[in-house]
Parts: structure tokens; C-alpha cells; sequence
DNA sequence: TCATTATGTAGTAAATTTACAAAAATACAA
DNA sequence: TTGTATTTTTGTAAATTTACTACATAATGA
């Protein structure tokens, strides 16, 4: 079941350990292992110098079933190494080249995001969400779009939501909070002064702090609950592009959350939101 | 060369075209694709009850040599990290499965978006946008939020950009518009009456019209450019999570090309932006 | 030389593919 | 519509390829 995550390293590990036909077969596979996932056993066998049994006896010393299981196990293990290689846009690209990058980007950053995930912090906040009389999303820059994004799709809930990008406001909400009171900040650094001033206040408080931002920022410290997004660094240079795409979906994430803890029942109220917008459109032809 | 990043996904978007046995298939595979990757093609058959030539069929019509190369596709997929295909959240998902799917759902649409990028439509938004005198970025509801995020992106290239939630502000600035002002359009449907009433009045003076929406519909046609969003019809029911991510990328990917066509000698000018936000953050330990 | 391990041969079983025929679906004419 | 012709789809059965097993032989080491 464990599968090894790279059955090329382990080969090549034990490559003293085994005995002579056995070598010649690991060799064959270093030395091509996309095109020993596509052989048949003879081919292989051919490759290598040695009879078909000794390459079945090798794959069964891998761990595998039999030679088709670890051909299986060598492509996933080949598949999942460095495949999406978060690439810089350089001055040289074309039309051609800097789309396709910055989407691999995009889809790179989900990819390691998704198997980091904070599931326990997630857990938690969507519990506090779901119990808060009043959820207000703080960001500023880049993060106060998120913050947009998440109040217009928090509101759904039914829960009281607001948003202000003027930290003087933010101030000033985070001051006069009590209990029931949630304050989520969204923040790529979770250095940024102001907003980290306005959750020390809150924080003073009977409210609730919630954040989403980077692991032992300041903004994490002052929070009763810290969504973590690994911050690596941007490989664009001066725009952060991809990490407001995590917290949007992490928000997403939190926003499924609260729905189902609220159940099935809640189903028709979501339907009779979407149905109040129907009159602002044009109907599809 | 271009070996499809998620077959699965591949498999899900054909599902229509199909013939009866064929889609047998690809359900038994859709299913359960980790089980499909080690079963013979016998056992495949059995469960999507059809004969095994039919499941020899399939995996060439989706461009394998046969079986065995379809296996190792699948498997190669099914590494890179996506698993499920935009399968909706259910009621009985808890927090270890929900988070990914959703994860899953927005890695599918940018690799799906990836795939159909409409480059041309979106060079000659680039064109447009790095000779606009003045931009402005309208959007409702959750594009509204992309239109802020844009807003944030662009005007670190000394054009003047704006945005506005507000219908009526949006309509009185198309109206007022002339030679050199560009107006961008955000819209999921592309059928939000305000918004295409905006835009038909921008239309109607000297501006340019961009619009970042659906093919085909009325904000489309009011515009001098359209960059196409495929609206694949959201698996999850109620709120469009995944096209907005689309949106925000594709955004990125004219903010790239702005830069990339100022050239190299532009590079400073964003380095001192950065700069300037420097003391408003705590500096890293 | 004997015991042990390693390797290959040949046969067998399993899996996959091909060729072809039956069945179903579709198009078209009456 | 209804029946017929044509095309497409699907399954059966045979052929082929592939993988595995049992066993024999060769190599190695005591």
C-alpha cells in the first residue's frame, strides 16, 4: 500500500546488494525507466541481457506482484516526482510560452497547497465561523480583494458579514468587538503593520481572531486560529500571484464547511439567493 | 510530447460523446480510477459490464496503443496529484475529503482553461490595454472582488486604473468615456443586465471594450475584444468558485504580457513599488 | 565433491488484440 | 409513420502476445 515515493532511488540504493542478472536489469531501467514502463517483459529482458524470469524475479524483489504491478509503480513513481517546475516569465517569452507558465504556476501552487493543507486549523475555524454572530474579513492590497471575494460568499450563510479595507475602520470595528464577534485576517506576509495592529486590538477583546497567512508571522501570533499557507516565495518577482489564489480556494474551502455543518436542510435557502439574482439577467437564449 | 496532464478530466468532458458502451467504460473508470489502473482488462469489462474489445475501443479512441498504455496514462494522471473529477461536494463528505475535492475541482478548471487559452484574443487585449490612456475594471457581485484584484495588479504600470462596484458609477464613466479609455468587463455569465447596459454605453463613445466573460453572450457582443471563459456549468451548485479562479489568472496573464511588452527597462519601476511598501511591514526575524 | 544459489529453458496460463459476424441504430423512401 | 438499406455499434471467438511457473542446468562457494 505505502507505495515508495521514488522507486528509482531505491533502486539505485540497493544496486550492490543484488546479484548479477538482477544488476544488469536495474541498470536497464535506470538507464531508460520512461521507456521500461512501456516494454514487455521480453523487451525488457532483451534490453538487459537477461532471460524474462530474472526480470519477474527482480520486480518481485521490489516489492511488486509481478511485472506489470511494477511497471505500474515505476510510472506513478516517475509521475509524481518533479513534474510541475514552477517556472519564472522571462523578457524572452512569447505568447506562446508566458501563459502556459503562469497557469503551471497557479496550478503548481494548488497542487502543493492541497497536500499541505491545515486540516485541523480548517476544522477549527469553520466551527468558529458557523458559531459567530458576525464574521468580519480584514485584508488590505491584493488581500482585500480576497477579502471581497469572501463576503460575497460568506454572506450566503446567513451569518452577518463584513468587509472594510480602511484600516482606520478596521480599527475601529476591532475595537468596539464583544462576543460572538470573528475577526479573519488575510494577509500574504502577515507582516503588514496596520493589520497587524487592528488584531492585537481585537485581540484584546471578547472576539474571536481568525487568520490566514504565513506560519510564525506576526499576524499568525496574535491569532486564536492560524490557517497557514506555506509562503514560497513568489517566483514572479514582484506581483503575488499565486498565493491569493490558496486563500481563495481555502476560503472556499471554509465557506463548504460551514455549509455542511449547517446540513442539507440549509440547501433551499442557497437555491433562493441564486433565485433573486435570476431578474438581473439576460435569459440564456 | 503533450501528454494530458489529468485523463480523468479528459474522460469526464467527452462523456457526452460517447456511445452507449464506451460510456459504460468510462464510468466504471471515473468511478474508481486507482482500481481501474490495476485491473486486467477482463475484470474491467465485468464491472462496466460490456465486453472487453469495447474497453480495448475506448483506451484508443482516447489516443492509448491499448489497454496496457491506457493503464499507465491513467496511472501517470492520477500521480500528479488530481484525483477526483469536479465531483461535487455531498452532504456526508467530512473534512477529510471536502477539502480536496475542492482543491481538485479548482486544479481541473486551470488545467482545463490551460488547454483552450483563446491566446489570440488575449494578445490583442495586451495590445489594447498597454496603449489605454486610462482602464477601468467593472464587475458585480464575486467579479467585482477579480475586478479589485486586477485593479491592484494593473496599476503597478503607471496606467491609471479604476474600478467600480457601483452600477451607477460604472454607467457614468462609460458614458463620459473617449479616445484612449478602455473599458474591461468581468463577468461570469456575461448576462448581467447592468453590467451589459454599461457596457453598451461605453460602446457607444470612442472607448475600447474588453470583456473577460462567457462566448456567446450579450457582454460578449458588445465588445470590441472578448477573451473567452469556457463556463463549464459549476459542479458546485450555488457558487461560482472556480470561474473567478480562472478569471484571476487569466488577469495575470495580461498583466505578464503589459510588463513583458514595456520591456526590460520597466523592471525598476515595479522593484520601487515594492520598495514603498516596506515600512509598512515588521521586518523578518 | 556437495550444497547452495543463480540463471535460463520450455511450457502453460493469462491477458490482450484482431477479425469477423450479429445486433442495434440511423437514414431514407414509400 | 412503416419498412428497408446503410452505417455504426457491440460482442464472439480465435489468434497473438505477454507474463508466469516448474524445472533443469550452470555457477558459486564451502
Amino acid at each position: 500500500m505505502t507505495s515508495e515515493p521514488n522507486l528509482l532511488a531505491v533502486i539505485q540504493r540497493q544496486l550492490g546488494d543484488l546479484n548479477k542478472s538482477e544488476a544488469k536489469v536495474a541498470n536497464a531501467i535506470l538507464k531508460a525507466p520512461e521507456e521500461a514502463t512501456r516494454s514487455s517483459i521480453a523487451s525488457l529482458a532483451a534490453a538487459a541481457g537477461v532471460s524474462e524470469p530474472s526480470v519477474n524475479r527482480f520486480c518481485k524483489r521490489f516489492g511488486a506482484t509481478g511485472f506489470p504491478d511494477f511497471k505500474l509503480q515505476l510510472a506513478t513513481s516517475l509521475a509524481s516526482g518533479v513534474k510541475y517546475v514552477s517556472r519564472a516569465v522571462e523578457f524572452s517569452d512569447d505568447i506562446n510560452t508566458f501563459p502556459s507558465k503562469l497557469f503551471d504556476n497557479a496550478i503548481n501552487a494548488l497542487l502543493t497547497a492541497k497536500e499541505e493543507l491545515p486540516l485541523k486549523a480548517i476544522a477549527q475555524a469553520v466551527d468558529q465561523i458557523a458559531q459567530a454572530r458576525r464574521v468580519y474579513f480584514f485584508g488590505l492590497g491584493t488581500s482585500a480583494a480576497v477579502a471581497r471575494d469572501a463576503e460575497h460568499k460568506f454572506f450566503r450563510f446567513n451569518v452577518p458579514v463584513f468587509t472594510h479595507e480602511d484600516p482606520l475602520m478596521q480599527r475601529m470595528l476591532a475595537a468596539s468587538a464583544g462576543v460572538g464577534d470573528l475577526f479573519f485576517f488575510i494577509s500574504h506576509t502577515g507582516r503588514t503593520k496596520v493589520l497587524v495592529e487592528a488584531a492585537e486590538i481585537a485581540r484584546q477583546t471578547e472576539a474571536t481572531v481568525v487568520s490566514l497567512t504565513a506560519e510564525g508571522s506576526p499576524l499568525a501570533d496574535k491569532s486564536h486560529c492560524c490557517i497557514n499557507v506555506k509562503v514560497e516565495e513568489d517566483t514572479e518577482q514582484y506581483l503575488p500571484m499565486t498565493s491569493r489564489l490558496v486563500q481563495l480556494v481555502i476560503l472556499d474551502v471554509l465557506a463548504a464547511g460551514v455549509t455542511l455543518r449547517r446540513g442539507e436542510g440549509f440547501t433551499p435557502h442557497l437555491a433562493r439567493i441564486k433565485d433573486s439574482l435570476k431578474d438581473t439577467r439576460f435569459p440564456t437564449s
